[in-house]
DNA sequence: CCTGTGGCTTACCATTTGGTTAGCTTGCTG
DNA sequence: CAGCAAGCTAACCAAATGGTAAGCCACAGG
């Protein structure tokens, strides 16, 4: 196994870096200098290379959203709504696509828009062959669905603490988490509809105000 | 209604200051200069009274948590799991506890740690009573239920640029994808296993290799 | 009237930041 | 070999940031 740092090209390893200090840090607390040490090259090159730290952010961007768009099969963005690709990449990956989605980046802004698409596209699908439950409002549905699988990225350090996990990117915590993701999706969470009741008693009494 | 900049102490106004721009902006993108200039005094007097950046988002935690904690009722974290407060609270006070959560203070751990932990005795009670859903990992199902209700907070601006909506606070916008994720937690999304089977299938195949 | 004391500001400082410039090295090509 | 382009760096710069020092100003109490 050889060390990232002979092999590449400074200007990948370059972005590798930004890749996983961005994930981990968040755009605006990673200097360019510490990008640059990490890579092991001067700051100066990092400005050469991509012109502005904005220009960096983009080539990540970039970069990561043609990870999770040419995944594994161009149909990706069909089926789970992108975010199994997205699931299947490494944690640098997954941790800087969290990061983007929180900092609200306009490439990230896009890519949002396309997976709540795309997944509501699938459930429309899903409650005509009667595998998904009719919502009231799918389009709601699909984006708070999508936010929900977003979650635990955003979170990923309280997650981890309180489930006494290392790291909610190790594949064992992915696993154990979505596990009860999916048995909530599956049998609810709730056995009878006081909490709707409640909703709509709520929706009541602001609508006569 | 008086101007905010008239009546309260300096040292009451500095706090607001710092609550709004740090719940829109995150602490680390907001200056002390900035914070100072929206409370209408110089820079100095913010670490004056605050000694430094760290306290004033030490004031600010605080302050956000004991609204939080001593909200309607002091069993708040009892029922909904101190959400509810939450949810009720002013919508820059609901901006800031999303990102403290997002920038991982220790003090929103503790809090995050303490809604987990009263959601997790919620959801138990539930299940004896009938209303709620038994789980096979009741630990991570809270968690994860949790992370959920805290998800429209950290994606705010990605939820109200799809559903159309102004901003995801407003008590409009929050109605409808709360009707959303409660018809979820009602109705569940899936209408059969095989997403639960499809998993079980994903977790005896890694556990055989 | 003096004398604090607390609220508050101006002026200053060191550090860090993103970004520029000039120049060095290496290697390819005419 | 000349020269030229690309990769790369050291040195520098202006701006902004968190933080400090000194002092102003009003007002309370002796």
């Amino acid at each position: 196994m050889r060390s990232e740092t002979d092999d590449l090209t400074a200007r990948a390893r370059i972005r590798n870096a930004a890749l996983e200090l961005f994930g981990a840090e968040g755009v605006n607390r990673v200097s360019l200098r510490a990008v640059a040490a990490r890579a092991g090259v001067s700051h100066a090159l990092v400005l050469h290379h991509f012109g502005t730290k904005e220009g960096l952010r983009q080539e990540c961007d970039a970069y990561v959203i043609s990870l999770v768009r040419g995944g594994p099969g161009v149909e990706a963005l069909e089926d789970t709504g992108g975010l199994a690709a997205m699931l299947e990449a490494g944690a640098p990956v997954r941790r800087y696509l969290g990061r983007a989605f929180l900092d609200g980046t306009p490439a990230a802004a896009t890519l949002f828009d396309e997976i709540v698409e795309a997944t509501e596209r699938w459930l429309e699908q899903g409650v005509a062959e009667g595998w998904a439950q009719p919502s009231e409002d799918p389009a709601a549905r699909a984006a708070i669905y999508v936010t929900w699988l977003l979650a635990p990225l955003a979170f990923d350090g309280h997650l981890s603490r309180v489930l006494g996990l290392p790291d909610v990117h190790d594949l064992d915590a992915t696993m154990r988490y979505s596990r009860a993701g999916i048995e909530i999706f599956t049998k609810g969470l709730f056995a009878d509809d006081r909490a709707l009741s409640a909703w709509d008693a709520v929706r009541e009494q602001r609508g006569s105000r």
